[in-house]
DNA sequence: GTTACTGCAAAGCATTTGCATGCGT
DNA sequence: ACGCATGCAAATGCTTTGCAGTAAC
Protein backbone atom coordinates (compact mmCIF):
# COMPACT_ATOMS: atom_id res chain seq x y z
CA UNK A 1 0.00 0.00 0.00
CA UNK A 2 1.90 2.88 1.24
CA UNK A 3 5.42 3.29 -0.07
CA UNK A 4 6.80 4.08 3.67
CA UNK A 5 5.59 0.12 4.47
CA UNK A 6 7.32 -0.77 1.29
CA UNK A 7 10.45 1.03 1.93
CA UNK A 8 10.32 -0.81 5.74
CA UNK A 9 9.84 -4.39 4.11
CA UNK A 10 12.70 -3.81 1.81
CA UNK A 11 15.36 -2.92 4.45
CA UNK A 12 13.50 -5.73 6.37
CA UNK A 13 14.53 -7.74 3.19
CA UNK A 14 17.70 -6.51 2.73
CA UNK A 15 19.01 -7.35 6.35
CA UNK A 16 17.95 -11.08 5.20
CA UNK A 17 15.01 -11.31 7.26
CA UNK A 18 11.82 -13.04 5.53
CA UNK A 19 8.58 -11.04 4.40
CA UNK A 20 5.50 -12.47 6.14
CA UNK A 21 2.03 -11.59 6.32
CA UNK A 22 2.90 -10.76 9.88
CA UNK A 23 5.55 -7.89 9.19
CA UNK A 24 3.37 -6.77 6.03
CA UNK A 25 0.78 -5.65 8.48
CA UNK A 26 3.08 -4.32 11.20
CA UNK A 27 5.00 -2.48 8.86
CA UNK A 28 1.65 -1.10 7.27
CA UNK A 29 0.38 0.25 10.41
CA UNK A 30 3.52 1.82 11.49
CA UNK A 31 3.77 3.29 7.86
CA UNK A 32 0.04 4.23 8.04
CA UNK A 33 0.41 5.69 11.56
CA UNK A 34 3.09 8.73 10.93
CA UNK A 35 3.76 10.74 13.77
CA UNK A 36 1.92 9.11 16.55
CA UNK A 37 3.05 7.24 19.07
CA UNK A 38 1.90 3.77 19.27
CA UNK A 39 2.69 1.07 22.09
CA UNK A 40 2.61 -2.48 21.83
CA UNK A 41 -0.86 -3.15 22.05
CA UNK A 42 -1.97 -0.08 19.62
CA UNK A 43 0.55 -1.70 17.00
CA UNK A 44 -1.45 -5.15 17.20
CA UNK A 45 -5.08 -3.91 17.81
CA UNK A 46 -4.78 -1.83 15.14
CA UNK A 47 -3.43 -4.95 12.87
CA UNK A 48 -6.66 -6.47 13.68
CA UNK A 49 -8.61 -3.72 13.21
CA UNK A 50 -6.90 -2.37 9.81
CA UNK A 51 -5.55 -5.40 8.11
CA UNK A 52 -8.32 -8.34 9.44
CA UNK A 53 -4.78 -10.06 10.27
CA UNK A 54 -4.79 -11.89 14.02
CA UNK A 55 -0.85 -11.44 15.13
CA UNK A 56 0.54 -12.57 18.18
CA UNK A 57 2.01 -9.93 20.65
CA UNK A 58 4.97 -11.84 20.04
CA UNK A 59 5.24 -11.41 17.10
CA UNK A 60 4.67 -7.82 17.53
CA UNK A 61 7.63 -7.27 19.95
CA UNK A 62 9.73 -9.44 17.32
CA UNK A 63 8.69 -7.50 14.51
CA UNK A 64 9.00 -4.43 16.10
CA UNK A 65 12.61 -5.60 17.96
CA UNK A 66 13.56 -5.99 14.20
CA UNK A 67 12.69 -2.65 12.77
CA UNK A 68 14.77 -1.18 15.47
CA UNK A 69 17.72 -2.97 14.98
CA UNK A 70 17.18 -2.17 11.76
CA UNK A 71 17.35 1.50 12.41
CA UNK A 72 14.26 2.14 10.97
CA UNK A 73 12.03 2.68 14.30
CA UNK A 74 12.65 3.70 17.76
CA UNK A 75 10.91 3.27 20.75
CA UNK A 76 10.67 5.75 23.62
CA UNK A 77 9.65 5.46 27.22
CA UNK A 78 6.28 7.33 28.66
CA UNK A 79 6.80 7.75 31.81
CA UNK A 80 5.48 4.30 33.40
CA UNK A 81 3.54 3.38 30.45
CA UNK A 82 4.31 0.98 27.91
CA UNK A 83 7.27 1.96 25.36
CA UNK A 84 5.61 3.91 22.59
CA UNK A 85 7.63 3.52 18.74
CA UNK A 86 7.97 5.82 15.81
CA UNK A 87 9.29 5.83 12.61
CA UNK A 88 13.40 6.61 12.62
CA UNK A 89 12.90 9.45 10.13
CA UNK A 90 10.93 11.86 12.45
CA UNK A 91 12.05 15.36 13.01
CA UNK A 92 14.56 15.00 16.33
CA UNK A 93 12.09 15.87 19.65
CA UNK A 94 12.05 15.45 22.72
CA UNK A 95 8.89 14.06 24.83
CA UNK A 96 7.76 15.71 27.58
CA UNK A 97 4.73 13.44 29.66
CA UNK A 98 2.32 14.98 32.25
CA UNK A 99 2.86 13.07 35.28
CA UNK A 100 -0.86 13.87 36.17
CA UNK A 101 -2.75 13.36 33.00
CA UNK A 102 -0.33 11.38 30.85
CA UNK A 103 -0.65 14.49 28.27
CA UNK A 104 2.32 14.23 25.60
CA UNK A 105 4.02 17.53 24.48
CA UNK A 106 6.95 17.23 21.76
CA UNK A 107 9.43 19.77 21.69
CA UNK A 108 12.26 20.31 19.02
CA UNK A 109 15.93 18.38 20.32
CA UNK A 110 17.87 21.29 19.05
CA UNK A 111 16.73 23.44 22.07
CA UNK A 112 18.34 21.15 24.60
CA UNK A 113 21.73 20.92 22.84
CA UNK A 114 23.22 23.57 24.51
CA UNK A 115 23.20 21.93 28.18
CA UNK A 116 23.78 18.26 26.42
CA UNK A 117 27.10 19.71 24.71
CA UNK A 118 28.36 21.36 27.72
CA UNK A 119 27.17 18.20 29.74
CA UNK A 120 29.68 16.41 26.89
CA UNK A 121 32.55 18.60 27.73
CA UNK A 122 32.57 18.20 31.11
CA UNK A 123 31.70 14.95 31.93
CA UNK A 124 32.18 12.63 28.65
CA UNK A 125 28.30 11.99 28.97
CA UNK A 126 26.41 11.50 25.64
CA UNK A 127 23.12 12.60 26.64
CA UNK A 128 20.37 10.32 24.44
CA UNK A 129 17.65 12.40 25.78
CA UNK A 130 15.41 10.72 22.86
CA UNK A 131 14.93 6.92 24.83
CA UNK A 132 13.38 8.47 27.75
CA UNK A 133 10.75 10.88 27.62
CA UNK A 134 11.17 13.78 30.49
CA UNK A 135 8.31 13.93 32.87
CA UNK A 136 7.09 17.10 34.77
CA UNK A 137 3.14 18.82 34.57
CA UNK A 138 1.59 19.88 31.46
CA UNK A 139 0.25 23.54 31.83
CA UNK A 140 -3.55 22.25 32.74
CA UNK A 141 -2.47 19.75 35.59
CA UNK A 142 0.49 22.60 36.90
CA UNK A 143 -2.36 25.12 37.32
CA UNK A 144 -4.04 22.86 39.37
CA UNK A 145 -1.37 22.33 41.57
CA UNK A 146 -0.33 25.94 41.69
CA UNK A 147 -3.86 27.85 41.11
CA UNK A 148 -1.39 31.45 40.38
CA UNK A 149 1.68 30.10 39.19
CA UNK A 150 3.99 32.80 39.12
CA UNK A 151 5.74 33.38 36.38
CA UNK A 152 9.13 32.95 37.73
CA UNK B 1 21.04 5.27 66.25
CA UNK B 2 21.83 8.10 63.64
CA UNK B 3 19.56 11.11 64.10
CA UNK B 4 18.60 11.29 60.36
CA UNK B 5 16.51 7.82 61.20
CA UNK B 6 15.36 9.90 64.03
CA UNK B 7 14.07 12.48 61.82
CA UNK B 8 12.19 10.38 59.48
CA UNK B 9 10.81 7.94 62.47
CA UNK B 10 9.79 11.44 64.32
CA UNK B 11 8.04 12.70 60.49
CA UNK B 12 6.42 9.21 60.20
CA UNK B 13 5.06 9.91 63.64
CA UNK B 14 3.69 12.78 63.32
CA UNK B 15 1.83 11.75 60.16
CA UNK B 16 -0.13 9.56 62.74
CA UNK B 17 1.73 6.29 61.00
CA UNK B 18 2.82 4.01 63.82
CA UNK B 19 6.49 3.09 64.36
CA UNK B 20 7.48 -0.55 64.02
CA UNK B 21 10.57 -3.04 63.92
CA UNK B 22 10.52 -2.87 59.97
CA UNK B 23 10.05 1.04 59.65
CA UNK B 24 12.93 1.33 62.23
CA UNK B 25 15.22 -0.85 60.20
CA UNK B 26 14.06 0.64 57.04
CA UNK B 27 14.55 3.86 58.01
CA UNK B 28 18.13 3.14 59.68
CA UNK B 29 19.38 1.82 55.88
CA UNK B 30 18.10 4.87 54.31
CA UNK B 31 19.71 7.28 56.96
CA UNK B 32 22.97 5.56 56.54
CA UNK B 33 22.88 4.95 53.12
CA UNK B 34 23.40 8.92 52.70
CA UNK B 35 23.43 9.38 49.26
CA UNK B 36 23.80 6.22 47.60
CA UNK B 37 20.73 5.31 45.64
CA UNK B 38 19.01 2.03 46.65
CA UNK B 39 16.49 0.32 45.43
CA UNK B 40 13.31 -1.55 47.13
CA UNK B 41 15.51 -5.09 46.46
CA UNK B 42 18.72 -3.45 48.23
CA UNK B 43 16.71 -1.79 50.94
CA UNK B 44 15.47 -5.09 51.74
CA UNK B 45 18.78 -7.02 51.83
CA UNK B 46 20.39 -4.06 53.91
CA UNK B 47 17.56 -3.79 56.12
CA UNK B 48 18.71 -8.06 57.09
CA UNK B 49 22.21 -7.46 56.77
CA UNK B 50 22.85 -3.99 59.01
CA UNK B 51 20.11 -4.67 61.52
CA UNK B 52 19.17 -8.67 61.67
CA UNK B 53 15.47 -7.77 61.05
CA UNK B 54 14.01 -9.52 57.62
CA UNK B 55 11.08 -7.95 56.14
CA UNK B 56 9.52 -8.71 53.56
CA UNK B 57 9.75 -6.67 50.37
CA UNK B 58 5.75 -5.61 50.24
CA UNK B 59 6.63 -3.88 54.29
CA UNK B 60 9.75 -2.32 51.96
CA UNK B 61 7.52 -0.91 49.17
CA UNK B 62 4.74 0.49 51.60
CA UNK B 63 7.19 2.02 53.96
CA UNK B 64 9.51 3.77 51.55
CA UNK B 65 6.20 4.91 49.83
CA UNK B 66 4.95 5.86 53.38
CA UNK B 67 8.26 8.12 53.65
CA UNK B 68 7.99 9.65 49.83
CA UNK B 69 4.22 10.78 50.94
CA UNK B 70 5.56 12.31 53.99
CA UNK B 71 8.12 14.09 51.41
CA UNK B 72 11.73 12.89 53.10
CA UNK B 73 12.50 10.77 50.56
CA UNK B 74 11.92 10.76 46.50
CA UNK B 75 12.43 7.96 43.83
CA UNK B 76 14.05 7.95 40.80
CA UNK B 77 13.79 5.80 37.85
CA UNK B 78 16.98 4.57 36.37
CA UNK B 79 16.48 3.36 32.97
CA UNK B 80 15.19 0.19 32.91
CA UNK B 81 16.02 -0.97 35.98
CA UNK B 82 14.15 -0.70 39.63
CA UNK B 83 13.66 2.51 40.88
CA UNK B 84 15.76 3.99 43.22
CA UNK B 85 14.79 6.10 46.05
CA UNK B 86 17.42 8.97 47.99
CA UNK B 87 16.98 11.36 51.04
CA UNK B 88 14.35 14.43 49.53
CA UNK B 89 16.80 16.87 51.23
CA UNK B 90 20.13 15.56 49.01
CA UNK B 91 21.10 18.31 46.81
CA UNK B 92 19.16 18.93 43.89
CA UNK B 93 20.61 17.03 40.86
CA UNK B 94 19.42 15.02 37.73
CA UNK B 95 21.13 11.43 36.62
CA UNK B 96 22.61 10.51 33.87
CA UNK B 97 22.62 6.63 33.12
CA UNK B 98 24.98 5.27 30.75
CA UNK B 99 22.44 2.73 28.35
CA UNK B 100 24.96 0.30 27.72
CA UNK B 101 27.02 0.10 31.34
CA UNK B 102 24.81 0.92 33.75
CA UNK B 103 26.92 3.68 35.26
CA UNK B 104 25.01 6.93 36.84
CA UNK B 105 26.76 10.24 36.67
CA UNK B 106 24.94 13.44 38.36
CA UNK B 107 24.84 16.91 37.16
CA UNK B 108 23.47 19.69 38.84
CA UNK B 109 20.07 20.79 38.63
CA UNK B 110 20.59 24.17 38.07
CA UNK B 111 22.49 23.63 34.37
CA UNK B 112 19.19 22.79 32.57
CA UNK B 113 17.40 25.52 34.04
CA UNK B 114 17.79 27.64 31.33
CA UNK B 115 15.92 24.87 29.24
CA UNK B 116 12.89 24.36 31.41
CA UNK B 117 12.14 27.70 32.14
CA UNK B 118 11.78 28.37 28.62
CA UNK B 119 10.06 25.21 27.76
CA UNK B 120 7.84 26.33 30.74
CA UNK B 121 7.30 29.69 28.79
CA UNK B 122 6.36 28.31 25.91
CA UNK B 123 4.49 25.35 26.62
CA UNK B 124 3.47 25.96 30.20
CA UNK B 125 4.91 22.21 30.82
CA UNK B 126 6.97 22.17 34.17
CA UNK B 127 9.44 19.73 33.43
CA UNK B 128 10.30 17.73 36.68
CA UNK B 129 13.97 16.23 35.48
CA UNK B 130 14.56 14.22 38.61
CA UNK B 131 11.78 11.54 38.65
CA UNK B 132 13.14 9.96 35.63
CA UNK B 133 16.69 9.59 35.01
CA UNK B 134 18.32 10.74 31.21
CA UNK B 135 20.01 8.12 29.07
CA UNK B 136 22.79 7.93 27.15
CA UNK B 137 26.20 6.79 27.39
CA UNK B 138 29.13 7.49 29.81
CA UNK B 139 32.02 8.67 28.47
CA UNK B 140 34.04 4.93 27.79
CA UNK B 141 31.25 3.49 26.36
CA UNK B 142 30.74 6.46 23.94
CA UNK B 143 34.15 6.06 23.08
CA UNK B 144 33.90 1.98 22.41
CA UNK B 145 31.45 3.17 19.98
CA UNK B 146 32.61 5.90 18.45
CA UNK B 147 36.33 5.47 18.77
CA UNK B 148 37.60 8.92 17.56
CA UNK B 149 35.10 11.44 18.96
CA UNK B 150 35.39 14.22 17.03
CA UNK B 151 34.71 17.42 19.71
CA UNK B 152 31.83 18.51 17.64
C1' DG C 1 15.01 -28.52 2.14
C1' DT C 2 16.65 -25.33 5.25
C1' DT C 3 15.84 -22.39 8.96
C1' DA C 4 13.67 -18.16 10.09
C1' DC C 5 9.09 -16.86 11.77
C1' DT C 6 4.98 -17.80 14.27
C1' DG C 7 1.74 -18.89 18.02
C1' DC C 8 1.25 -20.44 22.42
C1' DA C 9 2.16 -20.68 27.00
C1' DA C 10 5.06 -19.78 30.51
C1' DA C 11 8.50 -17.15 32.70
C1' DG C 12 10.53 -12.71 34.11
C1' DC C 13 10.84 -8.49 36.65
C1' DA C 14 9.33 -4.66 39.55
C1' DT C 15 5.58 -3.43 41.90
C1' DT C 16 0.88 -3.68 43.91
C1' DT C 17 -2.93 -5.66 46.34
C1' DG C 18 -6.34 -8.64 49.13
C1' DC C 19 -6.72 -10.79 53.19
C1' DA C 20 -6.07 -12.75 57.74
C1' DT C 21 -3.05 -12.22 61.62
C1' DG C 22 -0.53 -9.51 64.86
C1' DC C 23 1.36 -5.56 67.15
C1' DG C 24 1.63 -0.45 68.28
C1' DT C 25 -0.95 2.91 70.51
C1' DA D 1 -9.48 -2.87 72.30
C1' DC D 2 -9.03 -0.54 68.11
C1' DG D 3 -7.10 -0.51 63.72
C1' DC D 4 -2.89 0.26 61.23
C1' DA D 5 1.04 -2.59 59.73
C1' DT D 6 2.76 -6.94 58.41
C1' DG D 7 3.56 -11.35 55.87
C1' DC D 8 2.12 -14.16 52.44
C1' DA D 9 0.61 -15.23 48.11
C1' DA D 10 -1.44 -13.98 44.18
C1' DA D 11 -2.23 -10.52 40.69
C1' DT D 12 -0.59 -6.90 37.81
C1' DG D 13 1.44 -4.88 33.44
C1' DC D 14 4.93 -5.01 30.06
C1' DT D 15 8.06 -7.70 27.83
C1' DT D 16 10.86 -11.81 26.83
C1' DT D 17 11.68 -16.62 25.91
C1' DG D 18 11.48 -21.82 24.96
C1' DC D 19 9.51 -24.84 22.10
C1' DA D 20 7.33 -27.21 18.35
C1' DG D 21 4.91 -26.49 14.14
C1' DT D 22 4.68 -23.75 9.76
C1' DA D 23 5.85 -21.17 6.02
C1' DA D 24 9.32 -18.19 3.33
C1' DC D 25 13.22 -18.52 0.72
Amino acid sequence: MSDVADRLLDALRGEGHRITAARRAICEVIADSHDAHLDAAAVHDLVAEQTGTEVNQSTVYRTLDALERAGLIEHTHFGHRAAVYHLANDAPHRHLVCEDCGTTVAVAARDLEAWTASVRERTGFVVEASHFALTGRCADCAAQVEPVPDRQ
